[in-house]
RNA sequence: GCGCCUGUAGCUCAGCAGGAUAGAGCAGCGCUUUCCUAAAGCGCAGGUCGCAGGUUCGAAUCCUGCCAGGCGUACCA
């Protein structure tokens, strides 16, 4: 049950009998945003009026007039001219009879009265998507939080849905791999831990390929700098007399004085990195032995995808070491997908998907490459290199073909941060003229997780973030605010600390902060990452939810109640004062707030429904004493209350992929 | 140059199904504990919703221009 729909199904009846096409303004028919407007208020008389020329509010008496003729007296209170406010607002408020009926419903369903969609859909949702040659990183962790939240939600909603994890397992990172285990590996270590030995050769590969490109690239930089610092001197040398102009001038130059600081910037540190390696012996042995070593890599990746048999013996040797480093940390995140199709498996398509886009004449050679040029697009997406060598954007066009063939699904949802945002509308164009009409493609994008600084998150040397490392720093975290908890004075009472595992502990604390302040930024904007901040006690964060929850099963606890007793006994359940109202109305809004997250993908529109009713359940908490209700059947119904609170915080957290604690 | 995104309280951010007096957390000030978890709650103060126009009965929300920042922009993913 969805109240909003409910109460629009009942008003687009009556505004269809009013005007031709009135049903359309169903949609002004919205929660109130003030508790002195109702609980929900239709804002639809003002542009009928409008339609048809006629005052509002008498509009809304003659709505009025009609709508007490149908059922909707049974949800809302008697409807009069009294709920008429301000130009024609009609505003409802709902019976408290209504209420407890629907959430005595919601008690004896599994669902918490959330009907499932109709008709269900197909969707696949592509997220993670890490390159399994390189350990996980905080790029990362936002595609693979939000999309599994997403991935969690429309299933609970109901749908087919299909989690793709699209891994890197074919480009240049196993060249390096496949270069650096015949000329570096470490055979004892490669035998005892293969996976750390290989995440070994990457490094070092890797370090050594980037040397390189360093030192040719060191002296661009020069070049870049020099340029920048003649442009600020000339620029100063000629300042305009008139004042817009020289303000204009003004500004050209500090944007010259930042073009320096950031070019002298990238030089410093190519140089530290040059000097890193020349002053390690060992390291700048090896580059001095290896100076091909760039090349040497991408022939390697050439021979593993011309079919070579040693390399894709290693490849193969290697992949499930790659494999099981990344489900480490999947199975901490607590998640999983049904599909792991990654670059490989998509390596004999790409020929036919060149060949059959070239018959279509979608495809043409420019400049030696070849290309699907599109209307309305300054370049074109290529599809085959100079090379002869195929591109990620060949490869998601064989997974759309290949994911249709496979699934015909109604929509696929990239869930892929906003940098590749013209990756995707090429894409999808491309995809569309290719004939795949009929699917929604969906770039669910989001934005940078940012340092303190502003600027994208690094460690303090410069270096990205390595996700398993960000993961240990919140837990570790998490372990110093819940052993503070455990030297507080106040005795553990029923489902206080006391007994439990604090390093369990932790680790659901600590992996739930981090998810959740992901989760609760909206996705769109680029969020400044703070430890301090999602472990907070208050505010909407995890640990704040995660103790909500604790809170309303500490009452059981306490009060020693058999919840599935209680609930045998088909309680009834009354909301006459304000906190329990407000607190039952928000529970049955859970449907509205899952509704509100996937129209548009934003999980956050979940957290805050969450966090609102945490909040809700605090100020019932404060007002209504549960245990010590003043009648047995106060009490009764007030503890349907708590369970339906912690059930649906439970739900909600679950579908954001969040554990709960019974104590904390 | 062109394209996309962002600009809301001192800070970090919600709100962008167009609706009535713009919200939260932190920071600041004040209050509450013979009471089921004080890891709490309540109150006060704090705003030209970047600027200027426009559409509308009504704009933080939609449109246009400008300003500021970020990102992207033919063979990496």
């Amino acid at each position: 049950m969805n109240i909003l729909d409910e109460l629009r199904q009942r008003f687009a009846v009556v505004l269809k009998e009013v005007a031709p096409g009135g049903e359309k303004y169903v949609e002004l028919v919205l929660p109130s945003q003030d508790a002195r407007f109702g609980d929900y208020q239709a804002n639809v008389a003002m542009p009928l009026g409008k339609q048809l020329g006629r005052p509002p509010r008498e509009i809304a008496i003659e709505l009025i007039a009609r709508l007490v003729q149908t059922d909707l007296q049974t949800i809302c209170e008697p409807l009069t001219e009294q709920a008429i406010a301000g130009p024609g607002f009609i505003n409802l408020k709902l019976r408290n009879a209504w209420l407890a009926e629907q959430l005595q419903h919601a008690l004896s369903d599994p669902r918490l009265g959330v009907a499932p969609a109709s008709p269900a859909k197909t969707y696949i949702v592509d997220y993670s998507a890490p390159n399994v040659a390189k350990p996980m990183h905080v790029g990362h962790i936002r595609s693979t939080v939000i999309g599994n939240a997403l991935y969690r939600i429309l299933k609970f909603l109901g749908h087919r849905v299909i989690g793709d994890n699209h891994i890197g397992d074919w480009g240049t990172q196993f060249g390096m791999i496949i270069y650096g285990f015949k000329h570096f590996r470490d055979e004892a270590a490669y035998v005892r831990q293969p996976v750390a030995e290989l995440a070994r050769l990457y490094r070092l590969v890797s370090r050594l390929v980037d040397y390189r490109a360093t030192q040719t690239e060191s002296p661009k930089l020069e070049a870049r700098l020099h340029a920048a610092r003649q442009a600020a001197e000339t620029a100063r040398a000629q300042t305009p007399a008139e004042p817009a102009a020289a303000k204009k001038a003004a500004k050209e130059q500090q944007r010259l004085e930042t073009r320096i600081k950031e070019a002298q910037g990238e030089l410093d540190s190519a140089r530290a990195k040059i000097a890193a390696v020349d002053q390690d012996p060992a390291l700048a042995n090896l580059v001095s032995a290896h100076p091909e070593i760039a090349a040497e890599v991408l022939a390697e990746t050439a021979r593993l995808h011309a079919g070579d048999a040693e390399n894709l013996r290693l490849w193969r040797e290697f992949m499930p070491y790659c494999l099981e480093d990344i489900e480490r940390i999947y199975r901490r995140l607590g998640v999983e997908f049904d599909e792991t199709l990654g670059e490989s498996f998509y390596h004999d398509r790409l020929a036919p998907t060149v060949n059959d886009l070239q018959a279509r004449g979608l495809a043409r050679e420019s400049e030696g490459a070849l290309c699907v040029f599109l209307p309305g697009q300054s370049t074109p997406m290529i599809v085959r290199k100079q090379d002869g060598a195929f591109l990620y954007a060949t490869t998601d066009l064989a997974t759309i073909a290949y994911r249709k063939e496979r699934w015909n699904p109604d929509a696929i949802l990239y869930v892929v941060d906003h940098r590749q945002g013209l990756h995707f509308e090429q894409l999808f164009a491309a995809a569309r003229a290719w004939g795949h009409q009929n699917v929604e493609l969906v770039h669910v994008s989001f934005g940078t997780v940012l340092g303190d600084d502003g600027r994208p998150f690094k460690t303090r040397a410069g270096d990205t973030v390595g996700l398993e490392g960000l993961l240990d720093e919140a837990v570790r975290r998490a372990l110093a605010v819940v052993a503070a908890n455990d030297r507080s004075e106040a005795p553990p009472t029923g489902a206080e600390s006391g007994g439990r595992d604090s390093h369990s502990t932790a680790e659901t604390v600590g992996i739930a902060a981090l998810k959740y302040a992901d989760l609760a930024q909206n996705r769109t904007s680029d969020y400044v990452f703070s430890y301090d901040k999602m472990l907070a006690m208050n505010g909407n964060t995890a640990t704040y939810m995660q103790y909500a929850y604790a809170r309303v099963r500490s009452i059981f606890a306490k009060g020693e109640v058999d919840v599935d007793a209680l609930l045998a006994k088909n309680p009834t359940i009354t909301v006459d004062e304000p906190a329990e109202r407000a607190l039952g109305l928000e529970i049955l809004r859970f449907s509205e707030a899952l509704q509100l997250t996937v129209a548009d993908y934003r999980p956050n529109q979940l957290t805050t429904y969450l966090f609102e009713l945490a909040n809700r359940f605090s100020t019932f908490f404060e007002e209504c004493p549960v245990l010590k209700a003043p009648t047995p059947a106060l009490r009764t119904s007030r503890l349907c209350l708590c369970e339906l609170t912690a059930r649906t915080l439970r739900q909600g957290l679950e579908l954001l992929g969040i554990d709960v604690l019974e104590r904390m």
